[in-house]
DNA sequence: TGTAGGCTCAAACAAGCGTTTGATTCATAC
DNA sequence: GTATGAATCAAACGCTTGTTTGAGCCTACA
C-alpha cells in the first residue's frame, strides 16, 4: 500500500517530520521513525548516514520551498507599489500558514521549526542562520524601504517579535485552541490574518500613533 | 567552598536549571547535572526522586515567584488609573526581564521556559497551565477592561503573540545580538522597552489607526 | 543463465541513560 | 560512649540509544 507508493526514503522523511514536531529531535529515537515508517532500522544509516543527517534532511525538505515561496511573494509585494507593510507581512506570514495547512505532514513541519530554536542544537542553529538568513535580511531591507524612520535597532527588534509570535501561533503553543466547529485550516487561516493586524500595527507604533 | 555554601539540593537544582537551558530537559543527563554540581549520581534520586520531579521543581522554584511579581505589578497598574495598557504589559515583562538579568541563574530559566513550551513534554505543559493559567487570564482582564471594544478572539490572540514575542526575545532566539559594547542587563531592558511599543502599538490595532 | 550491486533484514555492538543498592560517613541526641 | 538516622558514596542494575555487521534478497544487465 504505502510501502509500495512511496520510497523508503520518502517514509523515512515523513515518520521522522512527524515524530520530531511531536517529541523532538532528541526525543526521537531511530527505532521510533523506522518503526513508523515501516523500515528496517538500520534503513536510515543506509540512506541518510547518520540521525545528524536525517534531521538536517527533513529541514532542507521543507525549508528550501518556503523560503522560496517568502521571496517570490515578497517581489510581488514590494513590486507592485512602493510600500504596503501588510503585503510584506503577509509574505512573511503566509509561506508559514501554507506550509501548516499543507497535506501530507507540511504541518508537522511548523513545530518542527518551533523546536529547532528551541532546542539549542547549535549545529542545527548554525545550519539555519547560514542557509536561511538571506530570506530574513530580504524582509528586512523590504520594510526598511517602505518605514524609512525606523531605526536599524527598532526594525530587528521588531522582526524578532514577529517571528517569536508567528512561530508559537503556529506551533499551538498559547492558549488559544481551535474551537470545535472550526477546521484547522480555517483556524490557520484566523491566525495569520490576526498576526499581520497585530504585527503591523506593531511596525508602525511610533510613527503613526 | 561553594560546596559548603550551599546545600546538596541548591546545588543540585542551579545546576540543572543552567543545562536544562542549555541542552534541554531530554539533552541534559542527570550524570552531566550532578558532576557540575560536585555531588553524587545517586543525590538527585535521594532529594528529588526522580528526573522529572527534579524538572518540575527547576521551575517551580522561579515560576512561583515571577508570577507573584506579575499579579502584584498588575494590581498596581490596574488599581492607579482605569486604564493604562502599556503599565499592563509592563507588568507582564518586566518580571520576566527582572528574572532573566536576575544574578545566579535566573537568566537560563527564561530559555528553559522558552523549552517547556516547544519540548511538547505534555506533562509538563500540563503542569505549566494547571498551575500559573490564572496568571495570564488575569493579565486577559485587565487588557479587556482597559480595552472594552476588544473582542475575546482578539485579545487571546494577541496574548499569544505577546507570549511568543516574549520568550523567544528572551531566550535569545532570532537575529539580534547584544552588541559588544552593551552589557546584558541594558541589553534586556533594551528588548523589554522595545516589546512594549510593539505590542502596545499590536493589542490597539484597528482601534486607533 | 549468471552475476553484479542496490537494498533490506535480524542481530549484535558499545555507550549512555535513569534508577537502585548496600555500605559508609558524620553529626546529633540520649 | 553509644545509638540513631540523615546524607553521601562507589558500584551495579536493566534498559534504550545510535550505529555497524554480514548474510540474504531481488532486480537489471550481459
Amino acid at each position: 500500500m504505502s510501502k509500495t507508493q512511496f520510497s523508503t526514503k520518502e517514509r523515512i522523511l515523513d515518520a521522522a517530520e512527524t515524530l520530531f514536531a511531536q517529541y523532538g529531535f532528541g526525543g526521537t529515537s531511530l527505532r521510533q521513525v523506522t518503526s513508523q515508517a515501516d523500515v528496517n532500522i538500520a534503513a536510515v544509516n543506509y540512506h541518510f548516514g547518520s540521525k545528524e543527517n536525517l534531521v538536517n534532511e527533513v529541514f532542507r525538505r521543507r525549508m528550501d520551498e518556503m523560503s522560496a515561496q517568502r521571496l517570490s511573494q515578497l517581489k510581488l509585494a514590494v513590486g507592485t507599489d512602493s510600500a504596503d507593510l501588510d503585503a510584506i507581512l503577509a509574505a512573511f506570514v503566509e509561506p508559514a500558514l501554507a506550509m501548516a495547512q499543507d497535506r501530507h505532514g507540511g504541518g508537522a513541519f511548523i513545530r518542527v521549526i518551533a523546536r529547532a530554536y528551541a532546542e539549542k542544537n547549535d549545529g542545527l542553529r548554525r545550519f539555519l542562520s547560514e542557509q536561511y538568513g538571506h530570506v530574513l535580511r530580504e524582509f528586512a531591507k523590504a520594510i526598511s524601504g517602505c518605514m524609512p524612520g525606523l531605526s536599524k535597532g527598532e526594525l530587528y527588534w521588531r522582526l524578532d517579535f514577529l517571528a517569536g509570535s508567528l512561530t508559537y501561533a503556529m506551533a499551538d503553543f498559547g492558549m488559544i485552541k481551535r474551537p470545535a466547529g472550526v477546521s484547522e485550516v480555517e483556524h490557520r487561516q484566523h491566525a495569520a490574518q490576526e498576526l499581520i493586524r497585530f504585527a503591523s500595527a506593531g511596525f508602525k507604533a511610533g510613527k503613526i500613533n
